[in-house]
DNA sequence: CGTCCCTATCAATAAATGTTGATGAATGCG
DNA sequence: CGCATTCATCAACATTTATTGATAGGGACG
């Protein structure tokens, strides 16, 4: 579906609101930090983020029933990383927002990018 | 600060999640929505979501601490803008979540804008 | 002034979300 | 096998967030 539609309906609201949601903690949002470098196991994660591991575990599901991340089971261990399609979604709907009626851009304030 | 510290701190973080807090609300993204065309007072804002004077004017608040929204006052009424600064930040955010640790992109699902 | 309109705020409640500690399943290792 | 490691799940509880109905403030207007 085309980006200029992406909050056309109450579906793509219901969704996007999903997506900020998993974004609007903390905890969550250093775990995607960290998997920018590429995957690591809850283990790593863990020590890095020096969080209980359920409450870990937690954060972790929110991500993975969001998209935002996926796992992968390797022996013992649990592995996870990014899933840039969803980031990309939420980069779009963010940028929609910031974008006037008939797509003329409010301001100049996105600048950084998309110059 | 540049767009590459925006993730550094805890403080970052913080900030990071209060703004994804305030977008993760349907009525609060419709809001923004509708105030993409322009200012609009509150009462047309009711008038089109449907929502109760008392709840809308909640979304609202969240919305304005989140200094997503401003708010003008002229006569009885007020009037509701976007801040597209702080959209901007928010898609900065996640922009940079898609991006690997040393800048560059993941996949290249961000195809949309920043080609 | 009295009253209506628009909006914000408040208190009470309901609902959703996050945290903690405990338990259990699966794996691997001696 | 027996045991330790890694992680998910669960129940109980705490905290946060959202909704509702009521009240109040401030402007407009007679």
């Amino acid at each position: 579906m085309a980006t200029a539609a992406l909050l056309a309906t109450d579906r793509r609201l219901h969704q996007a609101a999903g997506l900020f949601h998993a974004l609007s903690d903390e905890t969550r949002l250093a775990v995607l930090e960290m998997l920018r470098g590429g995957e690591r196991c809850v283990c790593e994660l863990q020590d890095e983020l020096d969080a209980a591991q359920s409450r870990l575990s937690f954060h972790l599901k929110v991500l993975k029933e969001a998209g935002l991340v996926r796992d992968r089971k390797e022996g013992r261990w649990s592995y996870y990383s990014l899933v840039p399609e969803t980031l990309a979604v939420a980069h779009d709907v963010v940028r929609q927002l910031a974008t006037e009626g008939r797509g003329r851009r409010h301001l100049k304030v996105l600048g950084a990018c998309c110059a």
